[in-house]
RNA sequence: GGGCGAUUGGUUCAGGGGUUAGAGCGCCACGUUGACAUCGUGGAGAUCGUUGGUUCAAAUCCAAUAUCGCCCACCA
């Protein structure tokens, strides 16, 4: 025995153990070396005030494993974490922070605020790092970037600049979104619309200088204070004659034109439509087109500003009811209906958005998405799965400009200065002296920030080191995988592309793997407003970080969400447990000075020799799956080998060696079980890091760390076709044997001997190498192999195999009713199984065409299926005869 | 209005042209054999949503359809 294991899995006892031995012995870094094979994984860095939740901690597991598989295998495996200052989200943290100390923004002054923005970044910002190294990432920590360091905000100006300085980036004055509660513009990615039950309402302008009405249709009566025409379809015959005159707008006075465009949908509402330049994007459009010029009725918190007349100062929602009322009054209302359309909401207060006409920075997006477009077209960049290539190609042939600036103070401040004198723009890292246009000195600095996701759809590159050429950039960059929830496809993954094709000349990384979202039991997402969150750390605290991860990764696919259950974490739980303790037993049993010498070929047994080949098959199979990313499939493989093959057949076929006389039997025993273990343990690492790491350095003769051993290959060799046959005849024998003692409810203890007949030699010489196995694993206490039945005595259980019957005479013990039920039953299954076989074969199409191969296994089954048959035909003559 | 996904034993999910369609949990029966009751042995339980088609062969490919879910979209 070489060390005593705790009798149960207790993760506590080592998982921290292990995470500090690994980060301390600097596994985790990745250094440029010219050498080894470079692999790159980019951590999407999660916000840096964040929690870790199951979407991080799913996707964090799938990053592990790929990186500690890939580091195995001898690349030189990056994994370069970081984190992203998320501006909108952080900064309303900090401002319901001093909120409660009854401050306001301006009361701090802009360097006040970022300075308790830095100080709350300091103070919560290692947090989710601390969580993540709780999971067992293996990341390098020495390279962690933010998305506010000096380096990448130098790489975030540069890239402001160069595609200002291509006509890339603009200001300009267009309709965004703005939300009401953050006070900022918002990108159309951040805004999320949602089917709403509302009403529309008819409203009938009158005429100028004529009798009548012309009546329009709106979902947003508040906005008649900012009408500056009336539009119809110019063939809309109903209109025809309107077209030129002027309407007055109800309440307000106004005068406006009615005018034709074809933007104007004739067979919806009354076909006229109210144009409000300032607060709708295609009213903009007909505005600009009609030169109307702008009416813009909102304050930056949704209230009716001075253009409202007696309405200003009302809340938006305040002023839609009194707007109702006073045209109600009034006699404009029409009617009103019910009327479903979709409201945008703010992605992240959930506020719904105004689309406000604003002076902001654009990029110009069509020059930046064709090649975008095309790297994909070209194969160079790869979706798992492949579906979501689609709706990435779909969003750039469809994009449109992105608005960048922000109206915060958390984050990158626009590299952009103004001549107070001549409103000459300058776009430059340092600010400028002088005017370039008029030298003026009276200089200041745009007070907007940029969108957080314009520095993130930098971070492949700038976290290496971008816009300096260094080696690190080199070496790395581009990545190789980048994995991350399909949620942010638009919002990161798209972006990342453009940016690295347009400042790096390629495409950030060659495959996207796209993770589903982690849902609760009942399939709702989890959220805390619900309630219904679970905790990652809570799950580690009671079962450890490995049985969560191999959760996260088994029973789901790519791209799939996936249902969080606490039993499946108790069962992989268990699973540890089963690995644990199946080590346990072999260290029990090994000798103390048992030579760590290459395993005698010679000295193998049949058993040793299928399991060899069983996990070099596995080995093989893990590798290809992992290669696909077929992640889920390559832990289920791992799972089954340990748990039926190793555990289950192996260990117990090889227990009478290690109890037995013979120490060259017992020997080997020993060092296959622990070759066997090994590459076991090699296998799971990537997936549950800690205890394999903690067993194997509790095996003799360790010298390296798992984490940093090789990866095995797969060995032609070790494949033993003729020992797998064997085992699975025998494995089937002592199952029948089992099964049918079981159902004679005769109890494991009671030892029977069994008689083998049999006419084909193989077979004999099968059961005869068998016998060892029977003993233990089918209760046996003798073994008679011989070709017919002689000797053999009336009323005896029976088992029917290929080529071959087993007798158990247990006269006593046997309820005969019961076993011919039984072999009624059997005969049921065999004649479903020949009628399906000999369909196949009696159809000549089948025999035909079907691969030589397919035809000839079902020929041998048929074969196997008949005798197997004659055999249960028999059997059952003779029971009922007696 | 477009696009996508899901539909497989009680349940949650794998699988993805030829398998006797698998697993975890749950269920039933038996079991304290010197790793493990966080366990062992055996068992019950699914014509893979429906309808067509392609094929020698379909749970798997194609087309419709139903139900549920998601994403995108400027009809006021």
């Amino acid at each position: 025995m070489i060390e005593n294991l705790s009798k149960t899995y207790n993760p506590k006892d080592f998982e921290d153990r292990l995470y500090d031995f690994w980060n301390k012995n600097e596994y985790f870094k990745a250094e440029v070396n010219r050498d080894k094979k470079p692999y790159t994984i980019m951590m999407p860095p999660p916000n840096v005030t964040g929690n870790l939740h199951m979407g991080h901690a799913l996707n964090n597991t799938i990053q592990d494993i790929l990186i500690r598989w890939k580091r195995m295998q001898g690349y030189e495996a990056l994994w370069q974490p970081g984190t992203d200052h998320a501006s909108i989200s952080t900064e309303a943290k900090v401002v319901e922070k001093i909120r409660k100390q009854g401050k306001n923004k301006d009361d701090l002054g802009r360097e006040g605020f970022i300075q308790e923005a830095w100080d709350w970044t300091r103070k919560y910002g290692g947090n989710i790092n601390n969580q993540l190294e709780k999971l067992g990432v293996s990341c390098d920590w020495s390279k962690k970037r933010f998305t506010l360091d000096e380096g990448l905000s130098d790489a975030v100006e540069e890239v402001f600049i160069k595609l200002y300085d291509k006509g890339l980036i603009y200001r300009g004055d267009r309709i965004i979104n703005w939300c009401p509660n953050c006070e900022t513009a918002i990108s159309d990615a951040e805004v999320e619309h949602e089917d709403t039950k509302g009403h529309i309402w008819y409203v009938r302008y009158p005429l100028k200088d004529e009798d009548g009405y012309i009546t329009i249709a709106t979902t947003r009566p508040e906005t008649i204070l900012g009408d500056l025409a009336i539009a119809v379809h110019p063939e809309d015959d109903r209109y025809k004659d309107l077209v030129g005159k002027i309407a007055i707008l109800p309440l307000v006075g106004r005068e406006i034109p009615i005018i034709a465009d074809e933007y104007v949908e004739m067979e919806f509402g009354t076909g006229a439509v109210k144009i409000t330049p300032s607060h709708d994007p295609n009213d903009f459009e007909v505005g600009e087109r009609h030169e109307l010029g702008q009416c813009k009725i909102l304050t930056d918190d949704a209230r009716i500003n001075e253009n409202g007349g007696k309405y200003n100062g009302l809340d938006r929602y305040e002023a839609r009811k009194k707007i109702i009322e006073d045209l109600e009054e009034q006699d404009y209302l029409v009617e009103v209906k019910d009327h479903d359309h979709s409201i945008g909401h703010c992605e992240r207060c959930k506020t719904t958005v105004e689309p406000i006409i604003s002076k902001q920075w654009f990029v110009d997006m069509k020059p930046l998405a064709e090649p975008a477009l095309k790297a994909y077209n070209e194969g160079k960049l790869n979706f798992i799965p492949k579906r979501f290539g689609k709706i990435y190609t779909h969003w750039l042939e469809n994009i449109r400009d992105w608005c960048i600036s922000r109206q915060l103070w958390w984050g990158h401040r626009l590299p952009v200065y103004y001549c107070e004198d001549c409103d000459e723009i300058m776009v430059s890292k340092e600010k400028p002296k002088r005017c370039t246009k008029c030298n003026s000195t009276n200089i200041h600095q745009d007070p907007d920030t940029l969108d957080t996701w314009f520095s993130s759809a930098l971070w492949p590159f700038s976290t290496l080191g971008w816009p300096e050429n260094t080696e690190e950039l080199n070496y790395f960059f581009p990545t190789d995988v980048l994995i991350t929830g399909y949620d942010i496809i638009f919002f990161w993954v798209v972006r990342m592309v453009f940016s690295s094709i347009e400042q790096m000349g390629e495409v950030p990384f060659k495959d996207v793997f796209l993770t589903g979202l982690v849902r609760d039991s009942q399939g709702r997402k989890m959220s805390k407003s619900l309630g219904n969150g679970i905790d990652p750390l809570d799950v580690i605290d009671e079962y450890g970080a490995d049985a969560l991860r191999f959760t996260l990764v088994t029973g789901n696919t790519p791209g799939n969400d996936m249902r969080f259950y606490m039993e499946r974490v108790e069962a992989n739980r268990n699973f540890a447990n089963k690995l644990w303790n199946a080590t346990r037993f072999v260290l029990m049993n090994l000798d103390e000075k048992i030579s760590m010498e290459t395993i005698d070929k010679e000295l193998l047994e049949e058993e040793d020799r299928w399991i060899i080949s069983r996990i070099n098959s596995v080995i093989k199979e893990v590798t290809e799956n992992l290669e696909k990313y077929e992640i889920g499939l390559a832990a289920q493989k791992i799972y089954e080998f340990i748990w039926d093959e190793y555990c289950d057949w192996y260990i117990e076929m090889v227990k009478p060696r290690l109890y037995g006389d013979s120490i060259e039997s017992k020997e080997t025993a020993e060092k296959v079980l622990l070759y066997v273990l090994e590459n076991t343990l090699k296998l799971l690492h990537p997936f549950m890091p800690f205890i394999t790491e903690e067993i194997w350095q509790h095996l003799p003769g360790r010298e390296k760390p798992l984490i940093i051993s090789q990866w095995s290959d797969y060995n032609e060799e070790d494949t033993n076709r003729e020992a797998e046959k064997k085992m699975a005849f025998i494995m089937k024998a002592i199952k029948g044997i089992r099964n049918a003692r079981q159902e004679m409810n005769i109890a494991l203890s009671k030892k029977a001997s069994l008689m083998f007949v049999t006419k084909d030699e193989t077979i004999k010489d099968i059961i005869d190498y068998g016998k060892r196995y029977f003993i233990n694993l089918a209760s046996a206490d003798d073994i008679i192999i011989q070709e017919n039945k002689e000797g053999l005595g009336e009323n005896n259980l029976s088992v029917v195999l290929d080529r071959c019957e087993v007798f158990i005479p247990l006269k006593d013990l046997i309820d005969f009713d019961k076993e011919i039920e039984r072999l009624e039953r059997e005969k049921e299954k065999l004649d479903s199984e020949l009628k399906r076989v000999r369909g196949k074969l009696s159809n000549e199409g089948f025999v035909n065409k079907a691969p030589e191969q397919v035809v000839a296994k079902e020929r041998e089954k048929e074969k196997k299926y008949e005798n197997m048959m004659k055999k249960v035909l028999e059997r059952l003559k003779g029971l009922k005869s007696n």
